[in-house]
DNA sequence: TCTAACTTGAACATGTCTGTTCGAGTTAGG
DNA sequence: CCTAACTCGAACAGACATGTTCAAGTTAGA
């Protein structure tokens, strides 16, 4: 049997089914492997992943039965550590866009692996759940945004959904800039954090 | 043959070999449908285009020889477009920010049919010379950026590379959300233009 | 009207991707 | 040290995408 033990993590649900120790390396090679490879090519086949991870293409389907089920698993992950870092940003204390500060300096970078992501579970997992699911995430940044405009800090002309997708996309941007070399990664975290500051604040009524 | 004639457009070459009068319709729906389904599904192919387009497989092939032909012809078709907005929008006359409200306001809607497009054309022509040629329209967004920072209505602490992928990236995302129904049509401009001066303009600095 | 241009479905060769199975070899861990 | 857990290459089946060819039908346009 190819299949060492029933299945990797689903969900948030850790469900130890105690593996031996190669296997559970082996499983976060795989992840490790397929967020990097997915991220740079959308439409990384399951040879490439295993190649990338190390790994025979056998044991990459012993543990994922499919394609599809690798990358359930991947974007679930991927919004497990977007929540992880909304909790320890502590998002709701402070001024809002001190707050807001707090968590694009601690995640811009992080984001970058999983900018692609979204669009391969997109056409992977079809638009059912995805969309709800990131839309989850997103929430929680909408509610900072709600509560700067609140206090009178982020304007207050914009929908808030629409200003959490600024924040979103600008960090993707940034990211991806970063990455490719045409934005310096020392200035970015500044840049950025200015940019989408810029952003939230509006464009400055002429009159009062 | 199911070659009609020659090749379609390449380049900026409008290089008429006089094609029947169906066959120029047919270019024209293959070229309409590919752009419409390949930013729906990146990995859409060519039996699909066809459909779409109303049109036999075989006469796809008969006008675009292979799929990175047709790739090539529509991104190619993309820039030429970009620029024709660029030209009319007169992007050199008249106040930074009030040119860039103008070009902003002109073409996000377009833009979102071309969103994804980017990211095909990456993966099917490779990275090469596609950076290069859709650098070449982004300088020209530049170029307006750099001249409202000398004005001083557009911040100076980013570099006019980063402002630039900024108003890119923003109207895209405002195309994507009108797109999906989470930002209201009509209001989606103003948001739009309002986001995009604020993130130009920067955070207001707190000293003088 | 007459012809060359054009379109078309069917069928084909080729390739790549997904999953699966087999059989034999490693390795973790009690 | 012994066994169950795990890994791996090779080889398979099926699905699907890309191009090509063929032979017969339509249609534009002079």
């Amino acid at each position: 049997m190819p299949s060492p033990t029933p299945d990797p993590v689903r969900r948030r649900a850790p469900d130890p089914p105690r593996r031996r120790a190669d296997a559970e390396r082996n499983i976060e090679a795989i992840l490790d492997a397929a967020l990097r490879r997915l991220s740079r090519n959308p439409s990384a086949g399951m040879t490439e992943i295993a190649k990338a991870a190390g790994v025979g293409r056998v044991t990459l389907y012993g543990h994922f039965p499919s394609r599809e089920a690798l990358v359930e698993t991947l974007f679930q992950r991927s919004l497990d550590a977007a929540d992880d870092v909304l909790d320890v940003v502590d998002i709701d204390t402070g001024a809002a866009d001190e707050a807001l500060e707090r968590l694009v300096r601690s995640s811009w970078r992080v984001l970058d692996r999983h900018r692609t992501l979204l669009s391969v579970a997109l056409e992977v997992l079809g638009p059912g759940g995805v969309r709800d699911r990131h839309g989850a995430v997103l929430a929680r940044v909408e509610g900072l945004v709600r509560r700067g405009q609140d206090e009178g800090v982020f304007t207050a002309d914009a929908p808030p959904a629409w200003l959490a997708t600024t924040v979103y996309t600008l960090m993707h941007a940034a990211a991806q800039e970063a990455d490719e070399g045409r934005l310096s990664a020392d200035r970015a975290a500044g840049v950025l954090t200015g940019t989408i500051l810029g952003a939230l604040r509006g464009p400055e009524p002429e009159e009062p």
